[in-house]
DNA sequence: GTTAATGCAAAGCATTTGCACACGT
DNA sequence: ACGTGTGCAAATGCTTTGCATTAAC
C-alpha cells in the first residue's frame, strides 16, 4: 500500500477522467500540499506552503480549487466555530478534536465511535448519511500553557 | 416550571450579579431572542428579530452581546461549514441533525448519545471537555423532494 | 459619580466575482 | 482550436475596533 498522497493523486486522477476536469499543476500541487497535512489546513495555510515551490500561485486558485475538491467528493470542509474554512483529504469516517484555546483541529480515528444509531424515537424523519463527533477540549499545548499560568498566579499569591 | 425564556433571564441574571455585568436592555432583548428560537440564528437574524421591539440598536452590539453570553457559559457559538457564526442558547449536551441539502440544523437530544468516551489509546493528551455529534442528511422536505425528482426520472426513462 | 456598555463609522479579514489571459485536452 | 482554469484586482460579506456618548450600578 502507497502512501496517502499518491492514493489520494489516484483518486484524484480517476475522478477527473470521469468528469472531464483538468489536471493542472495548481491542483496537483494543491492536493498533494492538503493530503500531506493531517491538521486540516485554513486556505491560508495550503497557500503558504505551495507558494515556495509554485511561484505566483494566487489565492483565488486556492480558493477555488479547495472548493472543486469537495464538490468531486475527495476533500471535505470541516465544521469549526472559526470565522475561516478549514479542509481536510480524509474523507473517511472520523472524529475530531478541537482545541477551544488555539483553534486547532486533529483527527480521531477510534473504531469504537464508528458505529451509533440514535434512538429511533429521536429521530423524526431525518435520513441519516454520515456523522462526525466534534470533542472540545485543550490541546497539549494549551494545557501546559494554562498550567503555567495558573502556577504563576499561585506563587504570586503566595507573596 | 417556567418556560426556557424565563430560565435563561433568571440564569442570566444570577451570572450578572457573580461577575458585576451590567443588564441592559439590549442584553435582555438579545437573550430572549436567542432563547425564543431552536434553531441557531446568525448575529443577522438575531438582530432583524429584534430590531423592531428595540429601535436603534446596532449590529455591532449584537455581535458584541452574543460574544458576552458564549464567554460566560449561558450560550453557544455552534460549529458550523458556513461561513458565518451561528448561536445557541441551549448549553446543555446535545447533538444536530444538519440537513446537506437546504442547509438547516435541527437539534437531536438522546441520552443514548450523551456518554461517549473515546478508547483510551486514541486521545494523545487531549484534554475533552464536551462534545457534540453532527448528523449530516436529508431533512423531510428534502427527501421529499429528492423522491419527486426520482419519480420524474423513472417516469420519463419508460417513455 | 464611576465604570462599563452602546452606537457609529471606519477598518480588517476571509471569501467571491468579473474579466482577460494561459493552459490542458 | 476549444473550453476550462488561472491570476489579478476590485467587490462583497462578516466581524472587529476606536472613540465619543449613554446608561447601569
Amino acid at each position: 500500500m502507497r502512501n496517502i498522497k499518491e492514493i489520494k493523486r489516484k483518486e484524484f486522477e480517476t475522478v477527473c477522467r470521469h468528469k472531464g476536469l483538468a489536471m493542472t499543476i495548481q491542483r496537483r500541487t494543491i492536493l498533494d500540499a492538503l493530503a500531506a497535512r493531517t491538521d486540516h489546513p485554513t486556505v491560508d495555510q495550503v497557500y503558504e506552503d505551495i507558494k515556495e515551490s509554485l511561484k505566483g500561485v494566487s489565492r483565488t486558485t486556492v480558493y477555488r480549487v479547495l472548493e472543486t475538491f469537495v464538490s468531486i467528493g475527495i476533500a471535505r470542509k470541516i465544521s469549526n466555530p472559526e470565522s475561516k474554512a478549514r479542509f481536510d483529504a480524509d474523507t473517511k469516517r472520523h472524529h475530531h478534536l478541537t482545541c477551544i484555546s488555539c483553534g486547532k483541529v486533529l483527527d480521531l480515528h477510534d473504531p469504537t465511535l464508528d458505529n451509533l444509531v440514535p434512538s429511533a424515537g429521536t429521530l423524526r424523519e431525518f435520513a441519516i448519511l454520515d456523522y462526525s463527533i466534534t470533542f472540545n477540549g485543550l490541546c497539549d499545548c494549551c494545557q501546559h500553557a494554562a498550567a503555567q499560568i495558573a502556577e504563576k498566579n499561585h506563587s504570586s499569591a503566595e507573596n
